[in-house]
DNA sequence: GCAAGGTC
């Protein structure tokens, strides 16, 4: 091995690529760990890493803790026990190597991957750069022929952003288990970070939004004619309003337009919308759609699925998946396919890209047997990709216009002419509706019917949907985002009944201690700031060492504030898990008691439910004491609002007070 | 023991 090229890739799969690419490789391997040695005038070596094989840790177990030391992963980390046999190999193939060639994605943590294995086993003074940014032979010959210098300022934003998320997880995190420990002498894993916690503040908040919630009544006017929903409904706020429109009117057709209308196919499945559609259809929740998808990656049945990318790979060879398709349950769908497409597929490309990865596709190898879960994860992968290249559905639309009392209404109906890609998915197809019977000019019965409603809370966060939040606002990665929401569920902050999600009284504990002493965690504009400081860097504008001291010292700033708290926190959330009981208690709960005798939440309810009541009686003409009847058995109204207003009289032991209010 | 980020 003696005067070798060693190319490092991020991965197996992209070693393999690579090799491909270079020349005619031979596949080896050593600690069962694959690598390629081909020759084109160099002797070239590409093995790979599997991602990260060194992490963070401790210099120390104080509190606060700024010290700590890049070590192998599978001595700092249980579950990466793995890594053990990528670091032998690599540090084997080192030796003796002329050059070293960081050939990870190129992005900060592909270079921190290369960068890190390079300094350890090889020689940084002895390193280059392979940029490329698909995995197509073109690409990565053209990324050989022009390697580039090893690229620090990529590396030393890498750095950075390990050691800002370490030094402020590790601190925040430790902040709040001395609190816990100091109080109930227990020890509990509790724990912060710049993208769990403030996804836990946002599933706190519509927590307490929906508990605190008071619908508020108004009348809905709904018009029919046989049988037929006139579009829209009226919203009124009070009954003389609405009462205009009762019993049976006189309507009039005035128009109506038949028309075609095209439906584009989907766009490819990216990882968040094959964890969308999995969560919608099968109650999947997206880390279980994510270790699926895995799965079905490790058999080589689908191409890569961490990926956000909505477009396919510009060379991808469409016939050839078909081909090997036919051989499957998915033969007729295909010769469907082949039929309409005519042999030339388009695939409805979607706007989101990703610079690592294409979108997700089935790579046409055909599985013996597979789980149910398994199955349905790869036949929404199957059926997505056959309707992505498939053509638009079209619909009959029928428009009825009708007009009564002046107002205009419709009436719609949609008959499918033409499947196109509904045939292949057709799990989001528009729905057909009946057509009504209508030509101008027809004179119509209307029904007017009346209902008093009322408003509803906003709707609780499912697993899908929080890993939908944090994508929208920008916060974790394709890898990430599922297992970080796992991991509030693992530290008992959230629960899932019936697949909604709950704010445990711990999860509402954490975020209101983090949100009063260290309001940057919880704020999801932390990672903005963590960006901009890393383009900096990238930049040359600033160095690692400028970013980091610059954390330290607010860390340590928040850390003297903090400590004097210490001991009123521990409480809190010693309360929150039962371990202690509140000097006073919440007279409906039992939580500690803060205004008028109640918990924070119950005392929000009660504010509620005083500032609703106006509106309650204007619109309705209630009286104090029906309306908190009726709000008592509302399922609309929060739980603490019903507790409130089922408590009332004990709660507040008067008339006196009901009369006030009145 | 605690983060977030890669990938087996």
């Amino acid at each position: 091995m003696r005067g070798h090229i060693l190319v490092i890739a991020e991965k197996p799969k992209a070693a393999e690529k690579i090799a491909l690419a270079l020349g005619v490789p031979k596949k080896y391997r050593k600690y069962n760990v694959p690598y390629w040695v081909l020759n084109n005038g160099n002797k070239i070596v590409v093995a790979s890493a599997a991602g990260h094989l060194f992490g963070l840790a401790p210099k120390s177990s104080g509190f606060p803790v700024f010290e700590y030391d890049w070590r192998p992963l599978y001595e700092v980390d249980r579950d990466s026990s793995h890594t053990k046999k990528f670091i032998a190999l690599l540090s084997s193939l080192s030796k003796d190597a002329k050059l070293y060639v960081n050939a990870c994605d190129y992005d900060i943590e592909g270079s921190v991957i290369g960068f890190m294995i390079i300094k350890n086993f090889g020689d940084l003074k002895r390193a280059k750069r392979m940029v490329f940014h698909a995995l197509t032979p073109q690409e990565l010959r053209k990324a050989w022929r022009n390697l580039r210098s090893l690229d620090w300022e990529m590396i030393e934003a890498g750095l950075a952003r390990h050691e800002l998320d370490w030094l402020w997880g590790i601190n925040v995190s430790r902040a709040l288990m001395r609190a816990y420990k100091a109080a109930s002498k227990k020890n509990r894993s509790l724990s912060a970070g710049r993208v769990q916690s403030p996804t836990l503040n946002e599933v706190v908040k519509k927590e307490i939004e929906i508990g605190t919630f008071v619908p508020l009544p108004y009348f809905l006017v709904t018009l029919k004619a046989d049988g037929f929903t006139l579009e829209p409904t009226l919203k009124f706020n009070t009954k003389d309003e609405a009462s205009v429109w009762s019993g049976t009117c006189k309507g009039k057709v005035i128009k109506v337009v038949e028309n075609e209308e095209k439906y584009n196919p989907p766009h490819p499945f990216n990882l968040p919308d094959l964890q969308m559609e999995a969560a919608r259809l099968y109650g999947f929740s997206p880390a279980k759609t994510q270790s699926i998808a895995e799965d079905l990656y490790l058999d080589a049945y689908i191409s890569y699925p961490r990926t956000n990318s909505q477009k396919y790979p510009k060379d991808l060879d469409y016939e050839d998946i078909l081909k090997h398709l036919m051989t499957s349950q998915y033969s007729g769908l295909v010769k469907a396919l082949r039929k309409e497409t005519k042999g030339i597929y388009k695939p409805n490309n979607g706007p989101k890209d990703d610079p690592a990865h294409p979108a997700i596709y089935p790579t046409g190898k055909v599985p013996k047997s597979l789980d149910r879960d398994h199955m349905r994860v790869y036949d929404l992968i199957i059926r997505r990709f056959m309707a992505t290249l498939a053509s638009p559905s079209k619909y009959l639309v029928k428009k009825v216009t009708i007009e009564v009392k002046n107002k205009q209404f419709r009436i719609i109906g949609k008959k499918r002419i033409w499947m196109g890609w509904t045939l292949y998915y057709p799990y989001s197809a528009p729905e057909e509706k009946p057509f009504p019977p209508y030509k101008e000019g027809d004179n119509v019965l209307v029904k007017c019917s009346l209902k008093t409603q009322y408003t509803k809370p906003p709707e609780r966060f499912t697993k899908a949907k929080i890993v939908k939040w944090m994508e929208k606002v920008g916060i974790g990665t394709e890898a990430t985002r599922a297992r970080i929401v796992e991991t509030l569920f693992k530290r008992g902050y959230l629960k899932v009944v019936h697949n909604k999600v709950y704010a445990t009284d711990l999860g509402m504990g954490v975020a209101l201690v983090l949100s009063t002493y260290f309001p940057e965690i919880v704020s999801v504009e932390l990672t903005r700031k963590f960006e901009e400081e890393m383009q900096k860097i990238r930049m040359g504008k600033k160095k690692r060492k400028e970013v980091v001291d610059e954390a330290k010292n607010v860390l340590k700033m928040l850390m003297e504030k903090y400590k004097p708290h210490l001991k009123e926190v521990g409480q809190k959330l010693a309360q929150a898990l039962g371990d202690i009981e509140p000097e006073s208690k919440c007279k409906l709960c039992h939580r500690e008691a803060r205004e008028n005798g109640l918990c924070y939440l119950h005392f929000e309810a009660y504010k509620n439910i005083l500032e609703a009541y106006s509106m309650w009686k204007a619109r309705l003409g209630i009286s104090f004491k029906d309306y908190l009847r009726k709000l008592s058995k509302m399922k609309e109204a929060g739980i603490y609002v019903r507790d409130i207003a089922s408590g009332w009289e004990n709660v507040f032991e008067s008339r006196e007070s009901i009369n006030k209010e009145q």
